[in-house]
DNA sequence: ATTATTTTTTAGATAAGACTAAAAATGGAA
DNA sequence: TTCCATTTTTAGTCTTATCTAAAAAATAAT
């Protein structure tokens, strides 16, 4: 696998959150910045070499083998991304680039050691879930937190938006994964809400709260 | 830089042993297992970034800022390296392959956090020294362990050859950086010697002992 | 059902990096 | 110094992954 096939395999493997559904060429070149012509070019490929099912004009879809390999790939961005925060100390706005790199590093051992050494952690420093060997994915139970009602205590399990402002306004309001929210008021007109985060009150938009996942307590 | 342009700056800083000699396109691409016309065009390549100086049927030479990015190369690989051994548990044979492809992640903060998150290492699994951010290297003064005599004592700083089966045939004998090494006998003959390693004896051919730095104790 | 619009694919080009085969320069030996 | 063997370079081809522009298919609209 080249480096523009895995992150072909990835692309289709995200926009599809895991499932088995169809994307389409433009979809893909979309969120590969790239275009649809080379998105076409590479599906072909990719057919050829039984990695994805696809069909002229109507999308494609990954083959078992293909969505075995793009768990892997998602399985080392995340497991790296929580070395670069756990032990390196990187903030959560600056290990994705990285991240992005170190996926491609190609060694049988080297994922099953890192991993072990991570203490075999399930999910990254956004809270999304880490794929394990097999490509299996642990669900976690969670819900947005414009959906909590007040006086609900819940805990931030995981964001949903990974744009780099967003995450660079919760680091310096020092929200992180584990930090504990109650919900003292919601306004109805504008759905923004009054929320306690760790003992400090914060006034939170609806773009906000839509972008970030609780577990109720 | 692109991935093979680094590998050649790499390897002519390697022939040259961090010296400023030049190196022929045979040399060259008998290095990087390609063919001279490729080292060629390569050459020129960089000759245009002004990375090496390049004359025609003479041979290159690396300009500073071309042995400076080697320097760096060597850093990342060699600190992997320690990570790789001292944190995940690999054996001294394992890493090179790993680290070839983790010396080209490309992230300003990476390195020195790494570095850090070492303990600045000074050397890497084989006692090769590691150049600081600058390019600068601490030379540790070590001599071959044949140069030794007989009830010398002397401590292992490192390894001549990196070949995979001397790499192996050192880790099985648990033969490692740091161990204590007292010359016990030299037969004049072939220049064997049996030497007592950390408390175990062992017979050491010539070839090996010639590929073995210490430094007397 | 026939046109119009959007999406997708093909065709042809480009750049990086490597290769082979052939030409040119170098350096050593007679 | 002239010739020969070796080294190095050039010229032309290949592959991967991308692009633009044009053609073809699919979808939507009248």
């Amino acid at each position: 696998m080249t480096r523009a096939e895995e992150n072909y395999l990835k692309a289709i493997y995200q926009l599809t959150a895991g499932m088995n559904q169809r994307v389409s060429t433009t979809a893909l070149a979309e969120r590969l910045e790239t275009k649809p012509s080379s998105a076409t070019d590479m599906l072909q490929k990719l057919h050829d070499k039984a990695m994805v099912k696809y069909t002229k004009y109507k999308g494609a879809q990954l083959s078992p083998e293909g969505r075995h390999i793009a768990s892997q790939i998602v399985r080392k961005h995340r497991l790296w991304e929580v070395f670069l925060v756990e032990k390196l100390a990187f903030g959560w706005d600056q290990v994705h680039d990285i991240a992005e790199q170190l996926e491609h590093i190609k060694s049988p051992d080297l994922v099953e050691r890192l991993d072990a050494f991570l203490d075999c952690p399930k999910v990254d420093p956004h809270g999304d879930p880490i794929p394990d060997k097999n490509g299996n994915i642990e669900q976690i139970n969670k819900i947005l937190l414009c959906d909590q009602t007040p006086n609900s205590r819940s805990m931030l399990m995981g964001i949903k938006d990974t744009d780099d402002a967003f995450l660079k306004y919760l680091s310096q309001k020092n929200i992180k994964l584990g930090s504990v929210i109650t919900v003292l008021d919601k306004e109805p007109f504008d759905e923004s809400m009054t929320v306690d985060i760790d003992q400090n009150t914060h006034f939170i938009s609806k773009i906000i709260s839509t972008n970030i996942y609780v577990q109720p307590l």
